[in-house]
DNA sequence: CATCAATACATAAGTTTCTGATGTATTATT
DNA sequence: AATAATACATCAGAAACTTATGTATTGATG
């Protein structure tokens, strides 16, 4: 089983800077692939939303990049900027705000934390 | 504080759904309200996204509808359609499956259940 | 060694869905 | 009398995702 897309949306940048923040470099492929892992393959993200939200985030200055060849193969590097920094700790915080109001919208019991 | 609109893409329909489980009979202007007064203003719907959602569970059969007049204002109630019943619980559901993946993979703590 | 799968990037047309504005009308408040 | 709140609806434009396509390298498999 995998969440409906429509879920998914609005949380791929806060995925992607919680995964930076806590590995300091990743390049694309990877990111799809440690999420695939982390969620038992419930969450899979497409290179088509992937992509231009790196780009994006780059575009914005909160991702720096280093492009490196493996063998003759490329990849490029995303990294936190000082302010992606920032930037990464106030959505994971919006998310868990978000979150709360959620469950207790919807009356969700969950585990313990 | 509200939170960014691009988090409250997607829980959209389940938000409405849940609502509609609860109290059984609600119209758009009460689904507003109700979600700001849940959500100390938190969450806001805007009529741009709240009444082409409900026309289109409408069509979809999720919802029915009773046109009622309160003087000479009209009034328009949506109610769960069986199918909508099934369709509101397993939305519901899906959302707590993904709040726990979402925990574990921003890594939140939250309170207890 | 030939073929397929996996790795790794990128773009783009089409679709969906939201934003923000606009429009109409009734009722309550000041 | 004027403004705010109630209550519906629609729409142009923007944003973001889906799905497909494209290129190229490397690993696995029979």
């Amino acid at each position: 089983m995998n969440y409906s897309s429509e879920l998914i949306k609005g949380t791929l940048k806060t995925i992607i800077l919680k995964l930076l923040k806590d590995n300091s470099r990743m390049y694309g492929y990877e990111i799809t692939q440690k999420v695939k892992d982390l969620t038992a393959g419930k969450i899979q993200l497409t290179e088509g939303a992937l992509y231009p939200t790196l780009h994006a985030l780059e575009a914005d200055g909160i991702l720096t990049t280093e492009t490196e060849y493996i063998g003759k193969r490329v990849r490029k590097y995303y990294s936190l900027s000082s302010e992606g920094n920032k930037v990464s700790d106030e959505k994971v915080n919006e998310f868990a705000d978000f979150i709360n109001t959620m469950k207790f919208l919807l009356d969700i019991k969950t585990g313990i934390a």
